[in-house]
DNA sequence: AAAATTTGACCCTA
DNA sequence: TAGGGTCAAATTTT
């Protein structure tokens, strides 16, 4: 095994062992074991962030889309056409995003697609997908669940790259999403970090919506700790539910190029800026 | 009528 | 085999 498999494969067994110690502090409803539970994922976020900074995280998986040929499976009676359902290789190593937000409002326009009970957590998780996967063969996806520690908060998780572009929307999709454009940015504050938080200056952005409280708690898979503050756009439009906001509808107007959202903000000397990594 | 959501089936990974 | 992600028919909403 090459080295950067064995860092890759380090990597993925600690983050499994953080998910597991997530799913703990929701067992314990003693502040004392769920503050040291805390402890015990913030070393290990510590420790994952020393390999991040020496193996960039690009892979992608590219959706293989290995769905089964055809087993004429039925539903209520119905013969489903072949080739269709079923779902998708997991994408272990998907470049996601998770963020902590008061509202799933992101500016996107999504589209349910599904809902899940979700082992050891109290509420469900659902599946959003782009609303232009199919006219603009936009591959971004986001899952959003109800925080276990704040329940009036959304734990939501952007995966995929948004293709299509909206003016309107421009600027919290850059912030919200496109991983290979705008959220560089925000995978080069992990790794700058050290996974620690950081506070986004936006600084144009903040008078527009000043009480926004979204998190980026990592561009791996799991969630740093304390969560950072992050100023976004979208903390114009009124709290809604993830069923409320996946009708939200960002198609009347036309696509925008990323680079030109890249304008609003030089990313490269927001990176760079000292401050947004204190140590 | 069209678009969006709900929900159970299906299937992949661990 | 359990858990989780996706599909798509059925249902609801716009």
């Amino acid at each position: 095994m090459r080295s950067l498999e064995k860092e890759n494969s380090v990597i993925e067994e600690l983050m499994k062992g953080e998910e597991k110690v997530n799913m703990l502090v929701s067992f314990f409803p003693d502040e004392k074991a769920k503050e040291l539970l805390r402890e015990v994922r913030s070393s290990i976020m510590k420790a994952i962030s020393v390999f991040n900074e020496s193996s960039e995280v690009s892979e992608v998986c590219q959706e293989s889309d290995r769905r089964s040929e055809s087993t004429g499976r039925k539903r209520k009676g119905v013969t489903v056409k072949e080739g269709k359902g079923g779902s998708r290789r997991r994408m272990s190593s998907f470049p996601s995003r998770k963020v902590v937000a008061k509202t799933a409002e992101d500016g996107f326009s999504w589209r349910k697609y599904g809902q899940k009970e979700i082992f050891g957590s109290s509420s469900p998780r659902s599946y959003f997908r782009c609303t232009h996967k199919h006219d603009r063969n936009c591959q971004a996806t986001r899952q959003v669940q109800k925080s276990e520690e704040d329940p009036s908060m959304y734990v939501i998780t952007y995966m995929g790259e948004h293709t299509c572009k909206d003016p309107i929307n421009a600027t919290s999709q850059l912030l919200a999403s496109a991983p290979h454009h705008a959220s560089s940015c925000l995978i080069s504050f992990a790794s700058g970090n050290n996974g620690e938080n950081i506070e986004l200056p936006f600084g144009p952005f903040s008078s527009l919506k000043q009480e926004n409280d979204e998190e980026v708690l990592s561009n791996m898979t799991s969630g740093s700790s304390p969560p950072p503050e992050f100023t976004t756009f979208e903390q114009m439009l009124p709290e809604m539910t993830p069923e409320e906001t996946s009708g939200f509808d960002c198609s009347n107007s036309d696509c925008l190029d990323l680079g030109m959202i890249q304008g609003f903000f030089d990313f490269d000397s927001i990176i760079n800026q000292e401050a947004m990594f204190p140590n």
